[in-house]
DNA sequence: AATGAATGAGCATTCATTCAT
DNA sequence: CATGAATGAATGCTCATTCAT
């Protein structure tokens, strides 16, 4: 007995595949269902079985980016949160060497939500769900660390530690869209360490935290 | 006696500015010719007398961004270098919350930036060109202004303020990213406060200045 | 039960059949595929579904035509040589009698054949095929039915009667085109057996053939 | 004083140059009044102020080929008559040697003359008489050559000598196509020689010219 | 589920031509 | 006469989408 392999999913499959690095390389608008279809030889109208519309391509193509980016990120944080014995800093170091790997080996998800992000002024609920998703997630798992290592203190309002991720995931989507526009000139690891190095160098010594966390987040002159 | 104003210049500045507000909202590719041409009013024809192609109006919609953006910024930096009284973390203040108003009162020259960055694989020379003239302003202004007002010693090799400039305008890139990804929950002056705080927080004391920049900029665990 | 006709087929041959006629009677550059259109009811965008292109409709067009031309002068061929009692001169007046009476009745594939070979500098290599090989097919017939009628002998080399049979070529298409400048004062018939009697002249006695057809082809003076 | 040489004059011939150049290898609807422009350096203004329309340019590009033509065929008919000397055969030689040496040099005035025949129905009257013309002056000189040599009797009708010079006409008009459509096989001089070989090898003898003219003209079976 | 053809609005661009200066 | 800008229709072609089979 063959072990029969629907088309139907391959197809699905090839045209996510497909659309997702066509959407991240030239943006939604200038991504053409005829190039969907030639680039995964799938036919038009099958993909309009498949997602009914182009918006439904965009959205079944976050949606599955999403998943597999917070798959990814969930089994880091496991990973990350398997190693009490190590340091605050060196844990830190260890999650955010992670994140410029994964960022420098496959930029495309992180092309596809920025580019997205801007590009459309009004996207689909359902898109902008996939896309906060994620960001929020990243977010939290950022606070997460920043308080379960020790950098932000558990004593204080978990905004502070929210305020520092939000920060953490601006650098990185700067820094990201810095290495798109001058690659020769952008180190995205070298700048991920500076970020570390930031964050670390803010923590003197245990007595001085909190003093240091309220200038960083509230502001001081 | 009506004074003649020339018709052309006329039609080549009202379909620039139509152009850059549909560029910055909508993209290259998902902006139309005709979309530019209801916008601004000019006939299709003249538009392509005046600038060739679609490409020649990026083009030009790229340099002249630039130059009103340089032009500003010029114009800032002799003002923050004309009060040489103030404080250093008073100056920077001062940059920074000029930088952030300006991006809170006409985003578009960002968003143009960015979102033209991320969209077009394959840019004009020229359009490139202009891109990286901004950006390499904003960052030799930065450093100058590190260097300047103390934040980074002047002894210290030109790179270490080149760096922390990158790294500022990254984090103010990722910043409007953020805002126009979650303008609800994005503020970005005090994001932009933070950076402040946290750059300022990292020069405690005249005496430790060396050690805490080379830290930052160098990595430390 | 009304007997299903597959429309495409039907859109492909009228847009054949008007383009075809376009083609001859303005050029390739003068017709465009708005004419086409409505002179074929078709819609634009299914033209290109079908051709895929302007310089695809030519393409099929030219083979479309030169098939259809070899067709019938395949059935011609049979009939001349289905006749082997007859004279030399008689079949070869028949089969140029043939040739006059299917341009008269039928201009346009003629027309389409020289204006688009002298209108076009960079023709496709399928469309330049197609006008090559119904050329080389009717200079290969003449060839054949000098040679077969004993107008040419059997003994020579074959280039003289491929040679004649150029040149009869020629003389067609400047009688045809002679025709197209000055319909008036052009009788292309008279022409025809202009041509037939010049060759049949050329033959006087079956002793001398050798020696005529020496100086008709290497020159005398 | 300067020689002051009217811009005008050289736009018009820059212009005619162009122009002739570029409707002999394009067709006259496959040239745009943008590529005249561009090829000639005049603005295309200023040629609507010389010529009118795009018409006028076709109008006087073919007055002044015309004229051109009709002056080198004057100077050549000249030479030809100015050897009375020379054999009637030789003569014949002398001019189709001429007439093939100035196609393969110049042949922009006969593709020109071609295309425009084919490729317009609707031609401007002025147009039609230049072309016209050209083709009667050469008819023309062609039968005078004919009966001025001896190879057409001169007491024969003058119907026979024009009927024998538009047949050369035409044989002309077809090799010359035939060398656009297959240039590697076409040799246009050596079709010219048996153009010449054929009138020749037509006159045996002279007693019995009369025959044979007769039957070339009238058929013979 | 899959297929090839159709649909009509829209695309970027060029056309021949005109006009004020 | 020369110039640069304007004009609007038309160009070849692609778009996202639908339809009958």
């Amino acid at each position: 007995m063959p072990l029969a392999v629907p088309t139907a999913s391959r197809t699905r499959e090839r045209v996510l595949r497909a659309a997702a690095e066509l959407f991240a390389a030239r943006g939604f608008a200038g991504t053409s269902i005829s190039a969907i279809r030639s680039a995964s030889g799938a036919l038009a109208s099958s993909i309009y079985w498949e997602f009914g519309s182009k918006d439904g391509i965009l959205v079944a193509v976050l949606q599955d980016a999403a998943a597999r980016w917070l798959d990814q990120a969930r089994a880091c944080a496991v990973r990350a949160t398997a190693q009490p014995g190590s340091s605050a800093a060196h844990r830190l170091r260890d999650y955010l060497d992670y994140l410029a790997g994964a960022l420098a080996e496959r930029p495309e998800f992180l092309r596809l939500l920025l580019l997205l992000s801007l590009e459309r002024r009004d996207v689909d609920p359902a898109s902008l769900r996939a896309i906060r998703q994620v960001r929020q997630h990243a977010i939290d798992m950022l606070a997460h660390l920043y308080v379960e290592t020790g950098i932000v203190d558990a004593t204080a309002a978990g905004s502070v530690a929210t305020d520092l991720a939000r920060a953490s995931l601006a650098f990185f989507d700067g820094s990201f869209i810095a290495a798109q526009i001058d690659p020769e000139t952008t180190d995205l690891r070298r700048m991920f360490s500076m970020l570390q190095a930031g964050i670390t160098a803010a923590v003197p010594e245990p007595g001085d935290r909190d003093a240091v966390h309220r200038s960083i987040v509230e502001g001081r002159t």
